[in-house]
DNA sequence: CTCGACAAAATTGTCAACAAACAGCGTTCG
DNA sequence: CGAACGCTGTTTGTTGACAATTTTGTCGAG
């Protein structure tokens, strides 16, 4: 458990890598306290640089700061998490109009293949690679749309769902689902369809707004049978 | 003009503030060296406030800064401002539905009440009194929406584009175009027509989107007449 | 006169120490 | 017996100085 923690090196940009993969990676748990000190002895940075890594990580949604009472990691509730999905619905179906727009011959065969890949994924029950594969794709349309504003948001935004995402993803029968969806917007794009493309990522980010909430309401009644 | 940036208190989160201001404000103009030192005898803060500062003004995109080379004011390109009037066409669409469903009897006067407002600015000309309004008229219908997430969105985006706003203010016949669509915003809210509200809201950044490029061709022009 | 290397200045990145604020806990007074 | 008060330990906020890096200015060779 150690290993993951000791290998450093002091840089600055790194430590907030670090620390980012943490959270994300569930190694630091929500609400948990990120004391200034302890981080610094962790990572072999100076306090300084820890305390430069929690500023950029409060303004990315990770981590809450309170006046002279320290950083904790943030815990988005569901009500956030369904809002972070709401201003995905907007801006994924912005970027995947403009996908559609500008994908080249060679983006095409690229998104087909993640298509491919993804129906493998599922049909061999690999729930981890496709969950991977899902954000490689929804990564890729991003890029292909050249809205750079709309992908810096939309990344920010994943970081501090993650957790949601990945609960979502683990939920039995929930990658039947989500695969058609997914194909769906492969087709679009590659059919240069920009309204369908744009269509098709607000039915897939609808179906997972309806599928947070129903994953909620399951695991409430689980808790109280 | 030693006064304006001599009078502070030391404290961190005004620092921030403060640089943010005069950012926005113009004071300091785009692609300026934002010099640690420099800013700390400014703004009689120790040079870690400064740069605390800077990181998280640079998470917000107002500074840039690269690797032991320093910060700078950040430079929107009309093409990066274009980028964000789409963003906000999507999110700001979000917030008008979603303004639409919940405003209150209350808000709904209030809203009429700037709208009323707005009227008389431009009818007595009153530029400036106009911009203000229209700030006032967006950022309650952010609050009303109570989509917090892309309201935090929108107003990070308005810092970086502020300065583009107002050069498009300041066009002539400009407030004429953009006042009946606040108004229809405005009103589809009021009758809690959701779906109405967001084509309104839709309408009115397209618009903003398309004056952003003329006015882009028309200060070309006038550089080379 | 231009180009390249070298040296000096300026600026950022890092660190350790000091001061202020807060939280928990025991004591004391009503 | 309960609550307010003050104390102590911990954690953050701030400061100043040092080290590393980049930029600028200068000099000499081609």
């Amino acid at each position: 458990m150690t290993e993951s923690a000791a290998d450093e090196q002091p840089g600055e940009r790194s430590v907030v890598a670090a620390i980012r993969d943490a959270i994300v990676r569930g190694e630091f748990v929500p609400n948990q306290r990120l004391v200034e000190a302890d981080l610094s002895g962790q990572f072999a940075a100076s306090r300084a640089t820890v305390r430069a890594a929690l500023i950029e990580l409060t303004n990315e949604g990770l981590v809450e700061r309170v006046q002279n009472r320290g950083a904790r990691v943030r815990a988005v509730s569901l009500e956030e998490a369904i809002e972070i999905s709401e201003v995905r619905m907007m801006l994924e179906s912005l970027c995947a109009a403009k996908a559609a727009e500008r994908v080249s011959d060679a983006e095409v065969g690229e998104l087909k293949e993640l298509g491919e890949l993804m129906q493998q994924a599922v049909a061999g029950g690999d729930v981890v690679g496709y969950s991977g594969l899902n954000q490689r794709l929804h990564r890729r349309v991003r890029e292909i749309s050249g809205q750079r504003t709309a992908a810096q948001v939309l990344e920010r935004l994943r970081g501090q769902s993650v957790r949601h995402q990945f609960r979502l993803a683990m939920r039995p029968g929930r990658p039947q689902v989500s695969l058609p969806e997914h194909l769906a917007i492969i087709d679009a794009i590659c059919a240069h369809h920009a309204e369908r493309a744009a269509e098709a990522a607000r039915a897939h980010l609808g179906s997972v707004i309806e599928a947070l909430k129903a994953a909620d309401a399951a695991e409430v009644s689980h808790l109280r049978p």
